[in-house]
DNA sequence: CACTTACGTAAGAAGGTGCTTACGCTTTGT
DNA sequence: ACAAAGCGTAAGCACCTTCTTACGTAAGTG
């Protein structure tokens, strides 16, 4: 999963993953949809997001075509879900916790 | 939601959100989870998580006290559900078009 | 008012990341 | 066989992170 993370913490890295999402494209095409970077900075962030297992590469003559792999997102996935759900549970027990006390309360004072 | 995604990108601090998920902790309580590092080191990791919004600080005397807030995760989480969902239903896409093929073949050949 | 507690902040060192330019490799046309 | 297309890789540079040590600060304590 640190993989997963770390690859997705860049702006660009996403942006690459977003382009492959639906198409599958070649590394040249995905290039040139970055204007201020060369294509060897993109060649760098598409082996980072294949050795996080987020791409898929597959070749075709020269080229080398690139597909998103949203499995390689699942862990990250179902942690933030955990944390998300159970972090409310917290919240909601710490609720009743706090209206059984306030019931405690009110009846000592009647 | 950049900020969010470098923030849990370190490994120490997401296992700090874990420590103050349930629980709210006072910093020193924090640092002494992690016996390899030392305690501003900690403080600084409290910093960028609080600059994320992703924990509370709550002052009581010399202490300050976190807990985690779960909603600064919800644009990540919200990013992650999203794009798995969609290149599930690329994928279904993709398969529904390979039957519609398979379909015509068949037929061309009776 | 000193002293202690519980912190944050500053400065600097060490290592990592992302970029560019230059080069190498593999496949495909001629 | 030779050239071109389409890439990845290597080296070097600028910048950013994370850590440590040293110091600063606000709130309780005698």
């Amino acid at each position: 999963m640190q993989d997963a993370i770390e690859a997705i913490a860049e702006p660009r890295r996403r942006e690459i993953l977003r382009l492959v999402r639906d198409d599958e494209l070649p590394a040249g095409a995905i290039a040139a949809h970055f204007g201020d970077v060369s294509r060897p900075a993109i060649s760098q962030h598409l082996r980072v997001l294949r050795e996080a297992a987020l791409v898929s590469e597959r070749r075709d003559g020269t080229r080398r075509l690139y597909r998103a792999r949203p499995e390689g997102l699942g862990d990250l996935r179902d942690f933030l879900e955990q944390f998300w759900d159970e972090r409310l549970e917290a919240l909601q027990r710490e609720a009743e916790r706090e209206e059984r006390k306030r019931r405690r309360e009110r009846g000592r004072r009647n």
